[in-house]
DNA sequence: AATTGTGAACCTCTTCACAGCT
DNA sequence: AGCTGTGAAGAGGTTCACAATT
């Protein structure tokens, strides 16, 4: 399959919460010029954009919200649950448990790890803490496909290590770190100074 | 002054904590391809970052850390301390509070706000939990210039009107949802759901 | 000899503009 | 008439490759 661009996938992603909305909303049918006027960006792009995957509208009409919220989802492998584990059960890791976007989206965290031996063994949210040496025994027993990482720097090559030695290929990164992969395994990054960094430079620009 | 593109501003920020990590293990020089190295990017691309600010390097010898590191700070506005409020105390809001990575680069969070009147007026982490209708009187005496939105997508549109009505004109948002704003302020986006579902997208390919 | 700084080439993403369908 | 789908043009970001410097 030929390549889309990162942009282009985190753009549909944004598409389908404006569909959940128009929806929720009643509405029936959408014209590209709206989708764009909702998320600040040309009516171009979003057709561009869907034309990577296909025809999904009605030339003069516009799309059938329920549709196109069907089809991006199915692009996007949310017309299926998926299994993920936490590494680092801190604060933004337990957070992130609680966190209903990923819920609804479904993404369910069904195994939870860390090394502090006063965390291991406890039960958070209805699930037991295991310890990182056991990975592989759970991921296979649990099915994980995905991995959030929320441990410290210092650690989260050798945590992201592990995994992968278990056969698990994508991972979403909070540590502030570039992990370094295989090319068939994919990170994605979370990383929150970097956003409040570019805030900073903005404003000292004036 | 001419406009750097965001790639180039989050990388300087990378290239920060890269300049950090040497420092702490005692490195007193680095080359651009250590740099690129270490990040998985080309050396190239590290240089032609630098060159949009200035020469901060050797011919020959490459560039001194602490100097780099220090200039790359300035650039980014590193070199002060932050006032950053949080709006909306839930459980992202509060591993916020306590992400060491933001006090480490000088953001410290100095204001709370909240609607939900159980939270109003109690005390985290030794800050009061302002309601949002005191947004003004309490940004200006806290000389707030940043705020994190992490309220529910449904009035983070409204939490950062009232912000800006204050004259706040820097925001990092993590409701899932775009804000629409003037053209002064900013709005940088940390949607981690965006990037699940790009994991997603990415494991259906195959 | 090593490594920077940078114009030019290259590549990728976005926008334009319009033919084609409803 | 209204709106999609898309090839072509345009803009922007990345990589090349080499002269300049230590």
């Amino acid at each position: 399959m030929k390549k889309i661009s990162d942009s282009t996938i985190s753009r549909l992603s944004t598409y389908f919460r404006t569909l959940q909305r128009l929806i929720e909303q009643n509405r029936e049918t959408v014209s590209s010029d709206e989708i764009a006027e909702i998320n600040s960006i040309t009516s171009a792009q979003v057709r561009k954009d869907f034309s990577f995957f296909g025809t999904f509208g009605k030339r003069g009409l516009g799309y059938n919200t329920r549709d196109l919220k069907n089809a991006i989802g199915q692009i996007l492998g949310l017309d299926k649950k998926w299994n993920v584990a936490l590494a680092g059960v801190g604060n933004i890791g337990k957070a992130l448990i609680d966190y209903q976007e990923f819920k609804t989206q479904g993404f369910n965290f069904t195994a939870l790890f860390d090394i502090n031996l006063n965390i291991v063994g406890k039960t958070i949210k209805g699930l037991t803490v295991n310890h990182i040496d056991d990975v592989c025994r759970i991921t296979k027993n649990a099915n994980i496909e995905i991995a959030v990482i929320a441990v410290p720097a210092n650690v989260a090559q050798e945590v992201i290590d592990s995994f992968i030695s278990c056969g698990v290929k994508a991972f979403l990164n909070f540590a502030p770190i570039t992990i370094k992969v295989p090319k068939d395994v994919l990170v994605k990054n979370e990383n929150m100074s970097i956003e409040l960094e570019a805030l900073s430079y903005y404003l000292s620009q004036k």
